[in-house]
DNA sequence: GAAATATTTTGAACGACGTTCAGAAATTTT
DNA sequence: AAAATTTCTGAACGTCGTTCAAAATATTTC
Protein backbone atom coordinates (compact mmCIF):
# COMPACT_ATOMS: atom_id res chain seq x y z
CA UNK A 1 0.00 0.00 0.00
CA UNK A 2 2.30 2.73 -0.99
CA UNK A 3 -0.56 4.74 -1.61
CA UNK A 4 -2.02 4.69 1.88
CA UNK A 5 1.26 6.30 3.38
CA UNK A 6 0.47 9.47 0.95
CA UNK A 7 -3.38 9.41 1.17
CA UNK A 8 -3.43 9.24 5.27
CA UNK A 9 -1.09 12.01 5.09
CA UNK A 10 -3.00 13.99 2.35
CA UNK A 11 -6.51 13.31 4.63
CA UNK A 12 -4.63 14.75 7.77
CA UNK A 13 -3.56 17.61 6.19
CA UNK A 14 -7.31 18.27 4.52
CA UNK A 15 -8.48 17.79 8.17
CA UNK A 16 -6.35 20.40 9.68
CA UNK A 17 -7.10 23.17 7.36
CA UNK A 18 -10.14 22.28 7.75
CA UNK A 19 -10.56 23.03 10.92
CA UNK A 20 -8.06 25.83 11.12
CA UNK A 21 -11.13 27.50 8.53
CA UNK A 22 -13.47 26.71 10.77
CA UNK A 23 -11.69 27.94 13.74
CA UNK A 24 -10.20 31.84 11.94
CA UNK A 25 -14.29 31.67 10.32
CA UNK A 26 -15.84 31.70 13.83
CA UNK A 27 -13.24 33.39 16.68
CA UNK A 28 -10.59 35.27 13.75
CA UNK A 29 -6.93 34.49 13.21
CA UNK A 30 -5.77 35.27 16.74
CA UNK A 31 -8.20 32.81 17.98
CA UNK A 32 -6.55 30.34 15.96
CA UNK A 33 -5.26 27.90 18.59
CA UNK A 34 -2.84 24.42 17.93
CA UNK A 35 -4.66 22.76 20.56
CA UNK A 36 -8.61 23.32 19.55
CA UNK A 37 -7.20 22.87 15.98
CA UNK A 38 -5.88 19.58 16.53
CA UNK A 39 -9.06 18.53 18.69
CA UNK A 40 -11.49 19.39 16.00
CA UNK A 41 -9.00 17.53 13.39
CA UNK A 42 -8.94 14.41 15.32
CA UNK A 43 -5.45 13.85 15.61
CA UNK A 44 -2.78 14.50 18.75
CA UNK A 45 -1.48 17.69 19.20
CA UNK A 46 2.58 16.63 17.70
CA UNK A 47 0.71 15.42 14.66
CA UNK A 48 0.18 19.22 13.02
CA UNK A 49 3.81 19.69 13.13
CA UNK A 50 4.34 16.35 11.10
CA UNK A 51 2.07 17.80 8.89
CA UNK A 52 2.95 21.60 8.35
CA UNK A 53 6.51 23.09 9.64
CA UNK A 54 4.51 25.21 12.42
CA UNK A 55 0.83 26.94 12.96
CA UNK A 56 1.91 30.16 10.22
CA UNK A 57 2.49 27.31 7.38
CA UNK A 58 -1.37 26.07 8.40
CA UNK A 59 -2.44 29.87 8.11
CA UNK A 60 -1.18 29.77 4.78
CA UNK A 61 -2.56 27.12 3.45
CA UNK A 62 -6.13 28.17 4.54
CA UNK A 63 -5.28 32.00 3.03
CA UNK A 64 -4.86 29.95 -0.43
CA UNK A 65 -8.22 28.24 0.01
CA UNK A 66 -9.74 31.98 0.54
CA UNK A 67 -7.52 33.65 -2.46
CA UNK A 68 -8.35 30.82 -4.50
CA UNK A 69 -12.19 31.41 -3.83
CA UNK A 70 -11.82 35.41 -3.46
CA UNK A 71 -10.12 35.00 -7.42
CA UNK A 72 -13.27 32.61 -8.52
CA UNK A 73 -15.97 35.44 -7.17
CA UNK A 74 -13.78 37.91 -8.85
CA UNK A 75 -13.80 35.92 -12.08
CA UNK A 76 -17.20 35.22 -12.23
CA UNK A 77 -18.38 39.03 -11.69
CA UNK A 78 -15.87 39.94 -14.63
CA UNK A 79 -18.27 40.89 -17.11
CA UNK A 80 -17.05 39.51 -20.94
CA UNK A 81 -17.45 42.74 -22.39
CA UNK A 82 -18.03 45.68 -21.60
CA UNK A 83 -16.40 49.43 -20.87
CA UNK A 84 -13.48 49.24 -18.50
CA UNK A 85 -14.83 51.58 -15.63
CA UNK A 86 -17.83 48.99 -15.62
CA UNK A 87 -15.46 45.91 -15.31
CA UNK A 88 -13.60 47.99 -12.90
CA UNK A 89 -16.71 48.90 -10.80
CA UNK A 90 -17.97 45.09 -10.80
CA UNK A 91 -14.64 44.15 -9.94
CA UNK A 92 -14.44 46.59 -6.85
CA UNK A 93 -17.89 45.36 -5.80
CA UNK A 94 -17.49 42.23 -5.46
CA UNK A 95 -14.38 42.70 -3.58
CA UNK A 96 -16.08 44.78 -1.72
CA UNK A 97 -19.02 41.70 -1.47
CA UNK A 98 -16.55 38.99 -0.44
CA UNK A 99 -14.68 40.45 1.94
CA UNK A 100 -17.86 41.66 4.04
CA UNK A 101 -18.99 38.79 3.57
CA UNK A 102 -16.16 36.32 4.30
CA UNK A 103 -14.97 38.85 6.93
CA UNK A 104 -12.66 37.16 9.15
CA UNK A 105 -10.90 34.54 6.49
CA UNK A 106 -10.50 37.81 4.28
CA UNK A 107 -9.09 39.53 7.54
CA UNK A 108 -6.45 36.54 7.90
CA UNK A 109 -5.23 37.20 4.94
CA UNK A 110 -3.83 40.80 5.54
CA UNK A 111 -3.38 40.11 9.64
CA UNK A 112 -1.10 37.31 9.20
CA UNK A 113 2.61 38.29 9.48
CA UNK A 114 5.09 35.73 9.13
CA UNK A 115 7.75 36.36 12.00
CA UNK A 116 10.37 38.70 11.41
CA UNK A 117 13.21 37.71 8.73
CA UNK A 118 11.00 34.92 7.40
CA UNK A 119 10.12 34.70 3.69
CA UNK A 120 6.80 34.02 2.46
CA UNK A 121 6.95 30.46 0.24
CA UNK A 122 6.71 31.02 -3.34
CA UNK A 123 3.96 28.71 -3.87
CA UNK A 124 2.00 31.26 -1.70
CA UNK A 125 3.25 34.51 -3.26
CA UNK A 126 2.15 33.36 -6.29
CA UNK A 127 -1.59 32.74 -4.90
CA UNK A 128 -1.95 36.37 -4.60
CA UNK A 129 -1.91 37.00 -8.32
CA UNK A 130 -5.69 36.86 -8.31
CA UNK A 131 -5.91 40.02 -6.49
CA UNK A 132 -5.16 41.93 -9.44
CA UNK A 133 -4.86 39.48 -12.74
CA UNK A 134 -8.57 40.55 -13.43
CA UNK A 135 -7.56 44.32 -13.30
CA UNK A 136 -4.69 44.38 -15.66
CA UNK A 137 -6.59 43.90 -19.23
CA UNK A 138 -9.48 46.94 -18.34
CA UNK A 139 -6.56 49.29 -16.91
CA UNK A 140 -5.21 48.81 -20.19
CA UNK A 141 -7.66 49.64 -22.44
CA UNK A 142 -7.74 52.87 -20.29
CA UNK A 143 -3.91 53.25 -20.65
CA UNK A 144 -2.74 51.86 -23.52
CA UNK A 145 0.15 54.24 -23.55
CA UNK A 146 1.56 51.71 -20.70
CA UNK A 147 4.67 49.60 -20.69
CA UNK A 148 3.41 45.87 -19.89
CA UNK A 149 5.34 46.45 -16.43
CA UNK A 150 3.74 50.04 -15.48
CA UNK A 151 0.75 48.91 -16.41
CA UNK A 152 1.31 45.66 -14.06
CA UNK A 153 2.91 48.23 -11.02
CA UNK A 154 -0.84 50.18 -11.93
CA UNK A 155 -2.75 47.42 -11.41
CA UNK A 156 -1.05 46.76 -8.17
CA UNK A 157 -1.61 50.67 -7.32
CA UNK A 158 -5.33 49.99 -8.21
CA UNK A 159 -6.20 46.91 -6.16
CA UNK A 160 -4.30 48.49 -3.09
CA UNK A 161 -6.32 52.00 -3.24
CA UNK A 162 -9.75 50.15 -3.06
CA UNK A 163 -8.36 47.08 -0.74
CA UNK A 164 -7.27 49.80 1.68
CA UNK A 165 -10.73 51.83 1.99
CA UNK A 166 -11.69 48.27 2.89
CA UNK A 167 -10.16 47.01 5.09
CA UNK A 168 -10.17 50.08 7.04
CA UNK A 169 -13.59 50.45 6.97
CA UNK A 170 -13.76 46.26 8.42
CA UNK A 171 -11.97 47.23 11.21
CA UNK A 172 -13.82 49.33 12.12
CA UNK A 173 -11.03 52.32 12.36
CA UNK A 174 -11.71 55.48 13.49
CA UNK A 175 -10.48 56.77 10.51
CA UNK A 176 -12.27 53.97 8.27
CA UNK A 177 -15.98 54.39 6.47
CA UNK A 178 -19.23 53.16 8.37
CA UNK A 179 -19.61 49.96 6.73
CA UNK A 180 -23.11 50.95 5.48
CA UNK A 181 -21.39 53.65 3.09
CA UNK A 182 -18.37 51.18 2.15
CA UNK A 183 -19.55 49.60 -1.03
CA UNK A 184 -21.11 54.01 -2.39
CA UNK A 185 -17.21 55.36 -1.15
CA UNK A 186 -15.56 52.68 -3.08
CA UNK A 187 -18.00 53.25 -5.80
CA UNK A 188 -17.00 57.09 -5.75
CA UNK A 189 -13.43 56.23 -5.69
CA UNK A 190 -13.26 53.68 -8.71
CA UNK A 191 -15.01 56.53 -10.52
CA UNK A 192 -12.53 58.72 -10.00
CA UNK A 193 -9.50 56.68 -10.08
CA UNK A 194 -11.25 55.80 -13.82
CA UNK A 195 -11.73 59.32 -14.74
CA UNK A 196 -8.39 60.73 -13.49
CA UNK A 197 -6.90 57.70 -15.13
CA UNK A 198 -8.13 57.87 -18.81
CA UNK A 199 -7.02 61.35 -18.52
CA UNK A 200 -3.83 60.72 -17.72
CA UNK A 201 -3.63 59.13 -21.23
CA UNK A 202 -4.35 61.98 -23.28
CA UNK A 203 -1.36 64.32 -20.98
CA UNK B 1 4.64 65.79 48.95
CA UNK B 2 1.00 65.43 47.07
CA UNK B 3 2.44 66.59 44.15
CA UNK B 4 5.05 63.64 44.26
CA UNK B 5 3.03 60.68 44.12
CA UNK B 6 0.79 61.59 40.73
CA UNK B 7 4.98 62.68 39.42
CA UNK B 8 6.29 59.88 40.17
CA UNK B 9 3.15 57.67 38.60
CA UNK B 10 3.56 60.11 35.18
CA UNK B 11 7.41 59.48 35.75
CA UNK B 12 6.97 55.64 35.38
CA UNK B 13 4.31 56.35 32.59
CA UNK B 14 6.31 57.90 30.67
CA UNK B 15 9.36 55.68 31.17
CA UNK B 16 7.17 52.66 30.04
CA UNK B 17 5.78 54.44 26.88
CA UNK B 18 9.49 55.07 26.67
CA UNK B 19 10.70 51.45 26.30
CA UNK B 20 7.80 50.22 24.37
CA UNK B 21 8.59 52.76 21.94
CA UNK B 22 12.21 51.79 21.51
CA UNK B 23 11.41 48.30 21.75
CA UNK B 24 8.69 48.66 19.30
CA UNK B 25 11.47 50.48 16.70
CA UNK B 26 13.68 47.87 16.94
CA UNK B 27 11.91 44.39 17.19
CA UNK B 28 8.42 45.47 15.64
CA UNK B 29 5.31 45.49 17.46
CA UNK B 30 5.30 41.43 17.83
CA UNK B 31 8.57 42.17 19.66
CA UNK B 32 7.02 43.82 22.20
CA UNK B 33 7.54 41.87 25.49
CA UNK B 34 6.19 43.06 28.90
CA UNK B 35 9.50 41.54 30.95
CA UNK B 36 11.92 43.73 28.42
CA UNK B 37 9.67 46.93 28.47
CA UNK B 38 9.83 46.83 32.53
CA UNK B 39 13.20 45.84 32.80
CA UNK B 40 14.53 48.95 30.84
CA UNK B 41 11.86 50.90 32.31
CA UNK B 42 13.88 50.24 35.37
CA UNK B 43 10.87 48.86 37.31
CA UNK B 44 9.21 45.48 38.26
CA UNK B 45 7.10 43.46 35.95
CA UNK B 46 3.92 44.03 37.99
CA UNK B 47 4.78 47.88 38.06
CA UNK B 48 3.83 47.58 34.65
CA UNK B 49 0.10 46.61 35.27
CA UNK B 50 0.12 49.65 37.84
CA UNK B 51 0.31 51.90 35.13
CA UNK B 52 -1.64 50.56 32.38
CA UNK B 53 -4.65 48.10 32.49
CA UNK B 54 -2.56 45.75 29.95
CA UNK B 55 0.10 45.53 27.55
CA UNK B 56 -2.74 46.61 24.85
CA UNK B 57 -3.01 50.22 26.28
CA UNK B 58 0.98 50.70 26.55
CA UNK B 59 0.93 50.38 22.47
CA UNK B 60 -2.14 52.62 22.26
CA UNK B 61 -0.05 55.31 23.91
CA UNK B 62 2.70 54.94 22.29
CA UNK B 63 0.67 54.65 19.23
CA UNK B 64 -0.98 58.58 20.50
CA UNK B 65 2.82 59.43 19.98
CA UNK B 66 3.43 58.59 16.32
CA UNK B 67 0.01 60.13 15.63
CA UNK B 68 1.16 63.31 16.94
CA UNK B 69 4.32 63.09 15.24
CA UNK B 70 2.67 61.96 12.44
CA UNK B 71 0.02 64.96 12.54
CA UNK B 72 2.58 67.31 12.80
CA UNK B 73 4.65 66.44 9.74
CA UNK B 74 1.62 66.33 7.27
CA UNK B 75 0.85 70.03 8.77
CA UNK B 76 3.89 71.24 8.14
CA UNK B 77 3.74 69.42 4.38
CA UNK B 78 0.60 71.19 4.06
CA UNK B 79 1.28 74.86 1.81
CA UNK B 80 -0.70 77.12 2.91
CA UNK B 81 -1.85 78.33 -0.67
CA UNK B 82 -1.60 76.49 -3.48
CA UNK B 83 -4.40 74.34 -5.80
CA UNK B 84 -6.20 71.49 -4.05
CA UNK B 85 -3.60 69.04 -5.94
CA UNK B 86 -0.75 70.58 -4.82
CA UNK B 87 -1.71 70.61 -1.56
CA UNK B 88 -3.14 66.72 -1.45
CA UNK B 89 -0.15 65.65 -3.01
CA UNK B 90 2.47 66.86 -0.63
CA UNK B 91 0.25 65.37 2.09
CA UNK B 92 0.60 61.88 0.58
CA UNK B 93 4.08 62.41 0.04
CA UNK B 94 4.62 63.29 3.27
CA UNK B 95 2.46 60.52 4.78
CA UNK B 96 4.92 58.06 2.57
CA UNK B 97 7.72 59.77 3.68
CA UNK B 98 6.78 59.34 7.47
CA UNK B 99 5.48 55.50 6.86
CA UNK B 100 8.69 54.82 5.11
CA UNK B 101 11.21 56.58 7.82
CA UNK B 102 9.46 55.28 10.52
CA UNK B 103 7.74 52.10 9.39
CA UNK B 104 7.77 50.19 12.63
CA UNK B 105 6.11 52.65 14.80
CA UNK B 106 4.05 53.74 11.68
CA UNK B 107 3.10 50.12 10.83
CA UNK B 108 2.24 49.02 15.02
CA UNK B 109 -0.15 51.59 14.08
CA UNK B 110 -2.23 49.61 11.70
CA UNK B 111 -1.04 46.16 12.68
CA UNK B 112 -2.36 46.57 16.60
CA UNK B 113 -5.55 44.68 17.28
CA UNK B 114 -7.75 44.72 20.95
CA UNK B 115 -9.01 41.83 21.56
CA UNK B 116 -12.11 40.75 19.96
CA UNK B 117 -15.09 42.79 21.35
CA UNK B 118 -13.05 45.42 23.55
CA UNK B 119 -13.43 48.53 22.09
CA UNK B 120 -11.02 51.33 21.75
CA UNK B 121 -11.18 53.99 24.01
CA UNK B 122 -12.74 57.25 23.25
CA UNK B 123 -9.23 59.30 23.92
CA UNK B 124 -7.07 57.17 22.16
CA UNK B 125 -10.12 57.35 18.74
CA UNK B 126 -9.71 61.27 18.42
CA UNK B 127 -5.80 60.59 18.17
CA UNK B 128 -6.56 59.43 14.32
CA UNK B 129 -8.42 62.73 13.28
CA UNK B 130 -5.10 63.78 12.09
CA UNK B 131 -4.91 61.33 9.34
CA UNK B 132 -7.50 63.18 7.76
CA UNK B 133 -7.73 66.82 9.21
CA UNK B 134 -5.58 68.41 6.14
CA UNK B 135 -7.44 66.35 3.43
CA UNK B 136 -10.78 68.15 3.91
CA UNK B 137 -10.30 71.92 3.31
CA UNK B 138 -8.43 70.86 -0.71
CA UNK B 139 -10.99 68.07 -0.76
CA UNK B 140 -13.24 70.77 -0.20
CA UNK B 141 -12.52 72.92 -2.73
CA UNK B 142 -12.43 69.86 -5.77
CA UNK B 143 -16.02 69.44 -4.30
CA UNK B 144 -17.98 72.58 -3.46
CA UNK B 145 -21.28 70.43 -3.72
CA UNK B 146 -20.73 68.29 -1.23
CA UNK B 147 -21.95 68.54 2.34
CA UNK B 148 -19.95 68.68 5.37
CA UNK B 149 -20.66 65.03 5.92
CA UNK B 150 -19.89 63.85 2.80
CA UNK B 151 -17.22 65.53 2.63
CA UNK B 152 -15.64 63.71 5.78
CA UNK B 153 -16.19 60.84 4.32
CA UNK B 154 -14.96 61.71 1.15
CA UNK B 155 -11.90 62.48 2.83
CA UNK B 156 -11.78 59.22 4.85
CA UNK B 157 -12.06 57.13 1.57
CA UNK B 158 -9.06 58.99 -0.19
CA UNK B 159 -7.07 58.43 3.10
CA UNK B 160 -7.81 54.79 2.91
CA UNK B 161 -6.39 54.62 -0.56
CA UNK B 162 -3.46 56.31 -0.34
CA UNK B 163 -2.88 54.28 2.74
CA UNK B 164 -3.99 51.20 1.04
CA UNK B 165 -1.26 51.93 -1.88
CA UNK B 166 2.06 52.31 1.33
CA UNK B 167 0.83 49.27 3.62
CA UNK B 168 0.69 46.90 0.93
CA UNK B 169 4.10 48.11 -0.34
CA UNK B 170 5.68 48.63 3.21
CA UNK B 171 4.66 45.21 4.22
CA UNK B 172 6.53 43.93 1.42
CA UNK B 173 3.05 41.46 -0.28
CA UNK B 174 3.31 39.84 -3.30
CA UNK B 175 0.90 42.41 -4.50
CA UNK B 176 2.54 45.63 -3.27
CA UNK B 177 4.24 47.82 -5.03
CA UNK B 178 8.03 47.60 -4.91
CA UNK B 179 9.06 50.24 -2.59
CA UNK B 180 11.79 52.10 -5.07
CA UNK B 181 8.28 52.80 -6.93
CA UNK B 182 5.96 53.81 -3.93
CA UNK B 183 6.22 57.46 -4.10
CA UNK B 184 5.69 57.41 -7.80
CA UNK B 185 2.61 55.33 -7.45
CA UNK B 186 0.90 57.74 -5.03
CA UNK B 187 1.35 60.31 -6.79
CA UNK B 188 0.10 59.02 -10.14
CA UNK B 189 -2.99 57.83 -7.37
CA UNK B 190 -3.67 61.16 -5.83
CA UNK B 191 -3.52 62.92 -10.01
CA UNK B 192 -6.05 60.48 -10.74
CA UNK B 193 -7.97 61.06 -7.80
CA UNK B 194 -8.15 64.42 -8.49
CA UNK B 195 -8.52 64.57 -11.61
CA UNK B 196 -11.29 62.17 -11.64
CA UNK B 197 -13.04 63.77 -8.38
CA UNK B 198 -13.23 67.33 -9.95
CA UNK B 199 -14.94 65.80 -12.65
CA UNK B 200 -17.42 64.08 -10.68
CA UNK B 201 -18.02 67.85 -9.22
CA UNK B 202 -19.33 69.16 -12.65
CA UNK B 203 -21.66 65.70 -13.56
C1' DG C 1 3.80 -16.16 10.88
C1' DA C 2 6.84 -14.49 14.28
C1' DA C 3 10.71 -11.82 15.29
C1' DA C 4 13.28 -7.79 14.01
C1' DT C 5 13.37 -3.41 12.07
C1' DA C 6 11.58 0.94 10.44
C1' DT C 7 8.05 4.34 10.51
C1' DT C 8 4.37 7.09 12.41
C1' DT C 9 1.74 8.92 16.14
C1' DT C 10 1.36 10.40 20.64
C1' DG C 11 0.87 13.66 24.55
C1' DA C 12 3.77 14.98 28.57
C1' DA C 13 7.15 18.34 29.09
C1' DC C 14 9.60 22.79 27.99
C1' DG C 15 10.32 27.57 27.68
C1' DA C 16 8.19 31.98 26.84
C1' DC C 17 4.44 34.74 27.32
C1' DG C 18 0.74 38.14 29.71
C1' DT C 19 -1.22 38.76 33.93
C1' DT C 20 -2.15 38.42 39.06
C1' DC C 21 -1.59 39.02 43.91
C1' DA C 22 0.26 38.00 48.63
C1' DG C 23 3.65 39.88 50.91
C1' DA C 24 7.69 43.29 51.31
C1' DA C 25 9.07 48.01 51.22
C1' DA C 26 8.05 52.71 51.50
C1' DT C 27 5.24 56.38 52.86
C1' DT C 28 1.81 58.84 55.57
C1' DT C 29 -0.79 59.45 59.68
C1' DT C 30 -1.39 59.29 64.53
C1' DA D 1 8.38 56.09 66.71
C1' DA D 2 4.55 53.19 66.25
C1' DA D 3 0.59 52.18 63.58
C1' DA D 4 -1.88 52.47 59.41
C1' DT D 5 -1.92 53.00 54.66
C1' DT D 6 -0.21 52.96 50.14
C1' DT D 7 2.95 51.37 46.62
C1' DC D 8 6.00 48.17 44.64
C1' DT D 9 7.78 43.64 43.91
C1' DG D 10 8.72 39.29 41.55
C1' DA D 11 7.32 34.38 42.25
C1' DA D 12 3.57 31.87 40.62
C1' DC D 13 -0.36 30.78 37.41
C1' DG D 14 -2.56 29.54 33.19
C1' DT D 15 -1.99 29.45 28.24
C1' DC D 16 0.50 29.33 24.28
C1' DG D 17 3.57 27.11 20.28
C1' DT D 18 6.75 23.66 19.82
C1' DT D 19 9.66 19.41 20.75
C1' DC D 20 10.87 14.72 21.39
C1' DA D 21 11.29 10.22 23.92
C1' DA D 22 8.52 6.62 23.95
C1' DA D 23 4.43 4.01 22.47
C1' DA D 24 1.89 2.29 18.64
C1' DT D 25 1.79 0.75 14.12
C1' DA D 26 3.53 -0.82 9.79
C1' DT D 27 7.08 -3.13 7.10
C1' DT D 28 10.73 -6.31 6.26
C1' DT D 29 13.34 -10.41 7.07
C1' DC D 30 14.04 -15.19 7.97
Amino acid sequence: MATTREAKRADLKRRLVDAAEAQILDRGLAGLKAREVTAQAGCALGALYTAFEDLDMLVLHVNARTLARLGAALHAACPKDGAPEDILQALAGAYVAFACANQRLWSALFEHRLPEGVEMPDWHRQDHAVLIAEIIAPLGRLRPDLEPDALRLRAQTTFAAVHGVVQLSLQGRFVGVPQARLAGEVAALVSAMTRGTHLAARD
